[in-house]
DNA sequence: ACAAAAGTGTTACACATACACCCATGT
DNA sequence: ACATGGGTGTATGTGTAACACTTTTGT
């Protein structure tokens, strides 16, 4: 029940319904650790609204699109990073009536979380995206939209998931040291935490990390042992979040 | 630019936009404690399509409302619950393109959990409004739309919350005895649980329970202390799903 | 040899589990 | 008096927190 025109600029589809019509949107919150701080990969905005301000990355939702396609296609725009084993999960859906000025749009939100060194040559312009620290963003950033929101509760999310899921994984390549893991937890956490029970409770959960037999050498020191993600999505008993140094 | 008219029969709206256009709507999960069981609050679809089958309460989003008043509205209409205090989550938003057979729908699942004897006589036909419990909806009940998926995730949610949060008090009245909490997770968990540790645990928990210093004899046995739910959302550690019997 | 990082041992303590047992009420 | 359910005590096991200590490398 809708008609598609094309004119010289773009479609234009006239629509007829009973009922109220929004627009569809996904927006992305990209995250990862770019020395030792978790960034977030921003879009500056080239127009009005909130021209000059920091964006999510995010667009339409096509007609016949599923939402998580949708998110995964805006990754790919964004990074280049087509790899299909990248975790993507939902957030939360963003609706409030006026939280976009030029017309009533409801956001899906999802979350993807990408290992350190991805560059944004593929398919984007450096001077419109930027990895962006999340603490910065949070407190002084002045974003677009309801996107500081958004972020929060994504950053909220990700510190809450490394307590009882494999998560951290995410953010390291696909063989990592036992440091290097727990790493992301002192960043994420933003606390530090005990190198010696942190060893012994990831590497004894099962199905958390699965050593590879490989070792690496880190310049100094004693070369720590590899290890790979294991499968298990939920741990029991979850990691605790104390444990101060 | 949109073009309201209004016809015999209903509104219809003219739209023109430049970019994809979807159907919004929220559905609710609305869970209750009837006779030992988890039951939801199902529909009876009286037309096409999925005539006959059960479906969840929900509507489409207003043009100029918000996504969580839409659920309360929704709420509202079916089970005349106006209180402003039920908890209302969001759980998630289930937008396949095929999920609903007329147009192109995205549905923002919410989930609200009430206490046990909520008749349905306000606003709703009782032919068509019914509490069936959840067991049954999802092994062998025919479901509308992805109605069973959207429940299933809710029962989990709620699995997962009881650990966690006091979200079991909202399955009770204002005031109720240990024994009526302990039942709520006992038949959510299916499991039984050792009513000394139980006690123990819920009551030196901080902020999880409030005496109020008043009793209440069930008949026979000790007259049980009547406590309220306390502020605390997240238990810190959480209770734990074992202690079989 | 020394520094540095990886990884293990050890101890004290908190909490969970299982279950015995006492408490307060209705019949 | 007895049954019934509410609530506490207690022994035992398990995991955590803190930190000492050993191992393995580069310089």
């Amino acid at each position: 029940m809708f008609v598609v025109t094309r004119t010289k600029y773009a479609r234009r589809v006239v629509f007829t319904s009973d009922h109220p019509i929004l627009h569809v949107t996904v927006d992305v919150v990209v995250l990862t650790l770019r020395d030792a701080r978790m960034c977030a990969l921003m879009i500056r905005r080239g127009g009005p609204p909130y021209k000059g301000r920091w964006a999510l990355p995010g667009g339409f939702v096509e007609i016949d699109e599923d939402l998580e396609t949708a998110a995964r296609r805006e990754l790919a725009e964004e990074t280049g990073v087509q790899d299909a084993e990248v975790r993507l999960e939902q957030l939360a859906t963003y609706g409030a009536p006026a939280r976009d000025p030029r017309h009533r749009t409801v956001s899906v939100a999802w979350l993807a979380v990408l290992p350190a060194p991805t560059d944004l040559t593929a398919g984007s312009d450096a001077s419109h995206a930027a990895w962006k620290p999340t603490d910065q963003l949070l407190s002084r950033g002045r974003l677009a939209f309801d996107h500081r929101r958004i972020l929060g509760d994504a950053v909220e999310r990700v510190r809450a998931k490394l307590e009882c899921t494999n998560l951290a994984t995410a953010f390291l390549g696909r063989e990592f040291t036992i440091a290097a893991l727990r790493e992301v937890y002192e960043v994420v956490w933003g606390q530090p935490l005990d190198a010696g029970n942190f060893h012994r409770k990831v590497t004894r959960t099962g199905g958390f990390v699965v050593s590879t037999g490989k070792r690496r050498s880190a310049g100094r020191g004693r070369p720590a042992s590899l290890f790979t993600a294991g499968p298990e999505e939920f741990l029991n008993p979850p990691l605790t979040r104390r444990s101060l140094g």
